[in-house]
RNA sequence: GCUCAGAUGGUGGAACUGGUAGACACGCAGGACUUAAAAUCCUGUUCCCGUUAAAGGAGUGCGGGUUCGAUUCCCGCUCUGAGUACCA
């Protein structure tokens, strides 16, 4: 028979499933390996070609690592909690849970036809109460912890309350929400019980405070600064503005440090490590107390600069900054509300387009320099951000070129303080030469001159050396509906978690999906739902909590008493290889991070990292096919339309066709007219016989008619074809257009392979005599290819290998049985449908091929007798010879030199030098 | 602006630690089979000059450098893509 994908791949996957060929073992004697997709979406688009791309590289290798021995974990599930179907549900009144349950059931379908070897008996759903009853779980630890920076590790909430009765704050340090916090072991005694938790609520780690959020009124929620792109919602494009509310938090900052220690361990793609380094932020500086004049207040800045202290001429607050309305004098009042008011006008959308402006106000207050003694004029402005540092800043408008700007605006003086500074046009923040008008450090060094200044400050009690992260604390409630409900009720106005055994807290059922008149989240609609001792919170947890713990639950997805049990993460400890997309490198790698580490402090996972090597696949962009509609005199489309390469001698305009009725850029024209109503009298301008249609790359979207369904490919091609030729595009790693036409190649292959065991009237037949010696390196060649490729995640070049070694057997007309046999086995990761049909015709036992063992690869066949190569004389080529590689290294070069041939271009000179690489000689030079 | 990644034929891409640049595939051209088309198979395909065949020259974004030898390493520039943005 002919190769028919479509039966072998069907009555494979049934296969599989009935017998559950994919399904791990918590216990075994393997080495384990661990390898993990992000869990998708399930969004209502169900799947385009892009999303199986990541999918198809893991399972190529999850695939090649049990061919070579190794217990396997490669589970697959959904992040099924989100907006979109809150949306969809707003619209429709349709409840969530049903639209989720319909999306997962089409990705269930689009997958399966991939013949991925996804162990579903693990499946998870974060939507799922036996799921999220395990997060809310995890929330109630970090709710119950507290950061101890002198184990540098959280630790139980009880431990801090046990050291507060007996000794007070005294030898506390915490990570906490006001550090200058101090009392004695009486006095917190005395505190009430609602004045104890409202203090032990500045420790938690998962804690509720008034913050500046991200408010988008249109969505009715709250989003995190990664889900805010240029003022506007990542989803949806609607405005963004800032908004103070109580909001539960996540104590993240705490992990600052290990989040970024933790990244030189890990074996991740560097652009990817540096954005989370970014996003951290770390700075070295110090931060010094400026006492203001007249009064007991001081004001606390932050720098990196502090050696420049000498040239600060006037202070800059935030006009957020909390002292702002004590400074202000009243004769500056009036300027200084203006500009408060027009800053938060702007702070939304015009503050980033309109950065070259210089603008400010006078509070009319001052402040001492601590190491001279000098008067200096404190401003608000609002290029001095609240939310960073203190959110006030010292300006030295000679070293700064912002302060520099600002002073010459307001004709403050700009004091040099390096000789070598150069001030006339702009700032100067050099670092070399010494230093000038600065006091003790004049003629100092920046180093020695930093040293100093921070010596002298922490002897004064006006500073110290201070390092300071740009990470703020995660936001961790949202206002929907469609999410992890957070296990916590109110009493007053105090927080306490529901008992473990009220666990999973249910998301209860409401009448709409929408905020409440009074701009209460969703939940406040549920009728009778309400704790025993209080309301329920009524905002959910973002889409970032059930997606940070999950590949634990793959572990052990079905315990009923534990998120998983000790035992089974101490099989599978980590991650061994987690493969997605980049755009998660600020969001859910980061917020993962985090969890993991809490939970290691926890005693309750083993690894610090979760994840050991990471790989990004690039994104797959659509690519777009355009037609040219012929304009008329008067400006009008026509329903004539002008083939891409004619189109400068018309007047057209461009117009998006679908990309699935062009094959090879070449419009089909019957489909053209089928494909709209107004288009079914369409006349063409063609170009040999041929409608050309025009190539733009761009997202892969509906609107563009660039959609390419990965079902569409799979009933013309096969599951295998799909499987190769996604690899085949390019490297994994490297974002690139989708573009169907070289698949036909891919499909040739598979069948040219499945020629190689039959004969013409497609009988199978192979044949059991012993390999030649050219079958034998065509094999052992593509074994040892597929092992480095697989091991470098090079999949696209394996795939070329694999077509070079098919050829090579077609030429010498192999049907060896050996030969066959392992080259099946070496193949079955990439095409593994076509692969075990062959494995049963060639009489081995069904479903044993995903673990046989992977052949082993023998060097000696590659050796080669003869070799010929080019020898080059001073770089360029001269000849070809033929040079036996069974002679000494020695030999060679005499045997090339006294050959009659060589010795032409040698001329009678004797070779000053004679390159020899590998054995070979490649260039003599004279 | 800053950070990172990248630039190789008509196209996607290969060349792993410097050693025959363009593997493999698509497309295109020619041929075989066929009444014809599709499918399949064979041949050619970096560019220039030239040809029966040859032989020659140029060539990995641009300009330089190191080296016997550079797509690969170094310096400068141009362009493209991504991330980030008043971070003190």
């Amino acid at each position: 028979m002919d190769y028919q994908f479509k039966n072998i791949e069907q009555k494979w996957q049934k296969f599989w499933a009935d017998n559950k060929t994919f399904k791990a073992d918590n216990h075994s004697s393997k080495p384990k390996y661990y390898v993990l997709d992000m869990f998708p979406y399930p969004s209502g688009a169900g799947l385009h070609v892009g999303h199986p791309l990541g999918y198809i590289a893991s399972d190529i290798f999850s695939r090649y690592k049990r061919l070579k021995g190794f217990n396997v974990l490669h589970p697959m599930g959904y992040d099924s909690f989100g907006l979109p179907a809150e949306q969809y549900a707003i619209q429709t009144g349709q409840h969530p849970a049903i639209t989720t349950e319909a999306n997962i059931a089409t990705y269930r379908r689009q997958l399966d036809q991939i013949g991925f070897s996804f162990d579903w008996s693990r499946e998870v759903r974060t939507s799922s109460p036996d799921y999220y009853k395990w997060t809310q779980w995890i929330f109630m630890q970090l709710f119950n912890s507290w950061y101890n920076k002198a184990a540098d590790k959280a630790q139980s909430i009880e431990k801090l309350v046990a050291h507060f009765e007996q000794q007070g704050s005294a030898g506390v340090e915490a990570v906490c929400d006001d550090d200058t916090l101090s009392f004695t072991a009486t006095e917190w005694k005395a505190l009430s019980n609602e004045e104890q938790q409202t203090e032990l609520l500045k420790y938690r780690i998962t804690y509720l405070r008034e913050s500046t959020v991200n408010w988008c009124a249109a969505l009715g929620t709250v989003l995190a600064n990664d889900e805010v792109k240029d003022g506007f919602s990542e989803r949806g494009g609607y405005p963004v503005e800032q908004k103070k509310m109580m909001q539960w938090s996540m104590r993240i900052t705490a992990y600052a440090e290990r989040l970024l220690q933790g990244l030189d361990t890990i074996d991740w793609p560097e652009p990817l490590k540096e954005m989370q380094r970014n996003w951290i932020g770390k700075s070295t500086g110090a931060s010094v107390k400026f006492g203001v004049e007249n009064s007991t207040e001081h004001i606390e800045v932050f720098t990196t600069r502090v050696d420049t202290i000498f040239g600060v001429t006037f202070l800059v607050l935030a006009p957020e900054h909390e002292l702002v309305a004590t400074l202000t004098t009243p004769e500056q009042k009036a300027e200084i509300d203006a500009y408060i008011i027009q800053s938060k006008k702007k702070s939304e959308l015009d503050r980033m387009a309109d950065t070259k402006t210089v603008s400010g106000a006078f509070t009319g207050s001052y402040v001492i320099n601590p190491v001279n003694d000098e008067k200096v004029p404190i401003y608000i402005a609002d290029y001095v951000l609240a939310g960073y540092g203190t959110g006030a800043v010292m300006a030295v408008p000679s070293g700064d070129q912002r302060d520099y700007l600002f002073a010459k605006h307001f004709n403050l003086p700009i004091l040099p303080i390096i000789d070598i500074q150069n001030i006339e046009t702009e700032a100067d923040p050099t670092k070399e030469g010494k230093y000038i008008n600065s006091g003790f450090m004049n003629g100092l060094a920046y180093k020695e001159a930093t040293a100093k200044v921070i010596a002298y400050l922490e002897e004064k009690g006006a500073g110290k050396a201070k390092v300071n992260y740009r990470m703020r604390d995660a936001i961790f409630g949202r206002q929907r509906y469609w999410g992890e409900p957070v296990p916590v009720y109110f009493k007053g106005d105090l927080p306490y978690l529901i008992s473990e055994k009220e666990l999973p807290l249910l998301l209860p059922e409401v009448d709409k999906y929408l905020p409440t008149e009074s701009g209460e989240p969703p939940l406040a609609r549920a009728k009778d739902w309400k704790h025993a001792e209080g309301a329920y919170e009524h905002s959910t947890m973002p889409g970032w909590a059930g997606s940070s713990w999950y590949w634990y639950r793959y572990m052990d997805a079905h315990n009923q008493n534990e998120f998983a049990s000790k035992e089974v993460i101490d099989y599978w400890k980590d991650v061994d290889l987690y493969i997605g997309g980049s755009e998660h490198a600020t969001g859910h790698l980061l917020y993962s991070r985090f969890w993991n580490k809490f939970l290691k402090d926890m005693g309750l996972v083993v690894e610090e990292e979760p994840f050991k090597k990471l790989i990004n696949q690039g994104m797959i962009q659509g690519r777009s096919n355009i037609v040219y509609r012929l304009i008329d005199d008067e400006g009008r489309g026509t329903n004539t339309f002008v083939s891409y390469h004619l189109i400068n001698q018309y007047k057209t305009s461009p117009l998006h066709v679908d990309v699935n009725i062009v094959e090879n850029d070449i419009l089909n024209i019957n489909k053209f007219k089928a494909w709209r109503e107004d288009f079914k009298d369409a006349e063409f301008i063609l170009e040999n016989g041929k409608y050309i249609c025009g190539v733009e790359v761009e997202k892969m979207s509906k609107s563009k008619f660039n959609v390419v369904n990965p079902d569409m490919l799979v009933e013309r091609y096969g599951a295998d074809t799909l499987r190769m030729y996604e690899m085949f595009l390019g490297p994994l790693e490297q974002s690139k257009p989708w573009n169907t036409n070289g698949i036909e190649g891919v499909f040739k292959f598979l069948r040219k392979f499945w020629k190689l065991f039959h004969d013409e009237q497609f009988n199978f037949r192979v044949s059991d005599e012993n390999p030649t010696k050219a079958e034998l390196k065509a094999l052992h060649k593509i074994i040892h290819k597929v092992e480095e490729d697989v091991e470098r995640f090079s999949f696209n070049t394996s795939v070329s290998s694999f077509m070079i070694a098919v050829n090579e057997l077609a030429d010498l007309k192999c049907n060896k049985r050996a030969i066959l046999h392992d080259l099946v086995i070496v193949l079955s990761a990439y095409a593994p449908h076509i692969c075990e049909e062959l494995w049963v015709l060639l009489g081995n036992e069904a479903g044993t091929l995903s673990y046989a063992p992977y052949p082993t690869f023998n060097p000696a066949y590659l050796i080669e007798d003869e070799f010929a190569y080019p020898i080059s004389v001073n770089g360029k080529t001269k000849m070809n010879l033929n040079i036996s590689l069974t002679l000494e290294a020695a030999d060679i070069e005499k045997t090339i030199l006294a050959n009659t041939d060589v010795q032409k271009y040698l001329d009678g000179k004797i070779p000053k030098k004679v390159i020899v690489v590998k054995g070979r000689i490649v260039n003599i030079v004279l």
